[in-house]
This record gives C-alpha cells, sequence and structure tokens, in this order.
DNA sequence: CTGTAAAACCGACCGTTAATCGGTTTTTGG
DNA sequence: CCAAAAACCGATTAACGGTCGGTTTTACAG
C-alpha cells in the first residue's frame, strides 16, 4: 500500500535479515528465532512484521491459523531501493557522474578486489542484456 | 566531535546542498539564501548549521563576529559515506558481491549510458591509482 | 571603556517514527 | 460452542529534526 520509507530501525532490519535468510514464517516462528534471546514479546515481533508489512517489505498469506511472512523483495532490489532513497534528495543538484563516482571510490575503499568485481558485474550485465536482446 | 548519523533532515539537506553549491557561509547568509522564502528564521537555519557542525559535516571559522561554516566533505566524500552507513547494518549477512551488484542494477535502470560510465569511472580509477604507482 | 547590536547559545515544544507491550477482539480447529 | 492462538488496537517511551523565543557573549563604534 504504502511506498513510503525504506528507512528501517534495527529490530526492523534484523527481522526482514532473518527471513532473507531463513525463508517464510509466521511471528511465533521469528520471534522464536530472534525475539526470545533479545528477551522482546511476541507481540513487539508483531507488531514490526505488521510495519514492515504495511510498508510493502513484506508479503503475506494467512495459512491455518497464523499469516505466513515473506519478504516481498530480494536482498539487491531492497538495497537498490535503499540506495536510491537515501541519494534522491541530493541527486537533484547532483553533477551527473557524482553519485557513481561516490560508488566507484566507495567499491575501491572497501576492497580490495573492488574494482575487479565490479567491473565483472558490469560484463555480466551487458551480456544477460545483450542475450535478452535489448538493444533500446 | 560526533562521527554520528548522516541521514539528514530535509532542511539539514537544504543547507549543506547550499554550502556546497555556493561555497563557505555565515548563518546569516545561508538564511537570506534559503531561510527566506521558507518563511523560517535566522535561528532554525543557526540551529541546523550547528547540528551539521556537531555531526562534523561541517567545519567553521569565527570571522569577524560570525562563524563562517563550510563543508567539511566533498559531495562525493559524503555520498559515499552515506552508502556505507545506510547499507552497513545490511553488509554483515550480506552475500559479498550483493551490494556491488545491487548498484550496477541501479545505475543500469537510473540511467541508460549507466552502465558505460560507469566502467569509465572504473577506467579512470584505475590510471589514477597506477600513475600514482599505488600497487597495494 | 562602555553600550549596543549582532551573533551564538540554551532550552523548550512539536511532530514523526521505531520499539515496546498490555489488553481486546477475532478466528479457528477440536 | 469453547478455549487457545493470533491479529489488532492503543498507549508509552525514546530519538531526532525542525522550529523558535529568550538569554548570554562578543566585538566594534563612539
Amino acid at each position: 500500500m504504502n511506498q513510503g520509507s525504506i528507512q528501517l530501525g534495527e529490530l526492523e532490519h534484523a527481522v526482514l535479515e532473518e527471513l532473507w535468510e531463513q525463508g517464510a514464517n509466521h511471528a511465533k516462528g521469528v520471534h522464536a528465532r530472534l525475539g526470545v534471546q533479545r528477551g522482546i514479546t511476541h507481540n513487539t515481533v508483531q507488531s514490526t512484521l505488521e510495519r514492515l508489512y504495511r510498508k510493502a517489505l513484506l508479503s503475506r498469506t494467512k495459512e491455518g491459523h497464523a499469516y505466513v511472512y515473506r519478504p516481498a523483495l530480494e536482498r539487491e532490489a531492497f538495497l537498490a531501493r535503499l540506495i536510491e532513497q537515501v541519494t534522491h534528495p541530493l541527486a537533484d543538484n547532483l553533477p551527473e557522474e557524482s553519485l557513481l563516482s561516490a560508488f566507484v571510490d566507495f567499491a575501491d575503499e572497501k576492497d580490495e578486489q573492488g574494482l575487479d568485481r565490479l567491473q565483472a558485474l558490469i560484463e555480466r550485465k551487458r551480456q544477460a542484456r545483450s542475450s535478452r536482446g535489448d538493444g533500446s
């Protein structure tokens, strides 16, 4: 429903992570997996799931007596949206290349092979593209 | 002092943008430039400058009777840190390539020439690196 | 040296949002 | 039809950005 802010709190992150990692689950299961050692109640987990659902980051289906929640986006899609959102307010007044350039720096600093990896991924992407016969 | 959260509010963004765009300035000048049409007081601008300063995103020097504020980071460095921060909570449990891959997708979707540009920037970066005689 | 105007600083309040939970209503399977 | 489980609702707390009024500092002018 709501395509709102994708900037999550720490528990929201953890929950989303859990679902990516371990697959679909209901509130009880998620609570068992990460609510218990945090010493938070079932309800807290439930609310968080709910919030995430309202933000359209999770989908859910009623299965038996409980909702089963699952991530609505793959990690990468989520990351892409996250970068997009957090970056967007800046992008307006931004020299065209700045963002890309910043990311190249980032990739380079973060990791020795960063540039190589990045290049490989670009190559792969191009191939996926051309084999899909996408010229436009 | 505080290397805290780099996720800014809308006015904070605007102020930072203003300083990148127009160069160093004092509170009065910034207020004149963007406080007035927003109908906010000098004080509000001042507080925002202050907050940004405490977050180490601006530096300042006393010049005459007022502080002159200037960005502490270039746009690109800021962007890199922003991406880093917003991404970091996820990065732990993240498959190595995910973030890079997400960004390649992002670059591609955002712009027709995205991949070309990105590649060019990598190339440039490599050259800067090797001409600096940086092997490590 | 002193008074005044400009600027900095302080503290308060509001709105939003995540985290948290207790309590109430709904559902559903036996 | 009843009891247990789950969903749903509301309240509270804690950060944080935005906003401002009021008080203290400060620096230049006379």
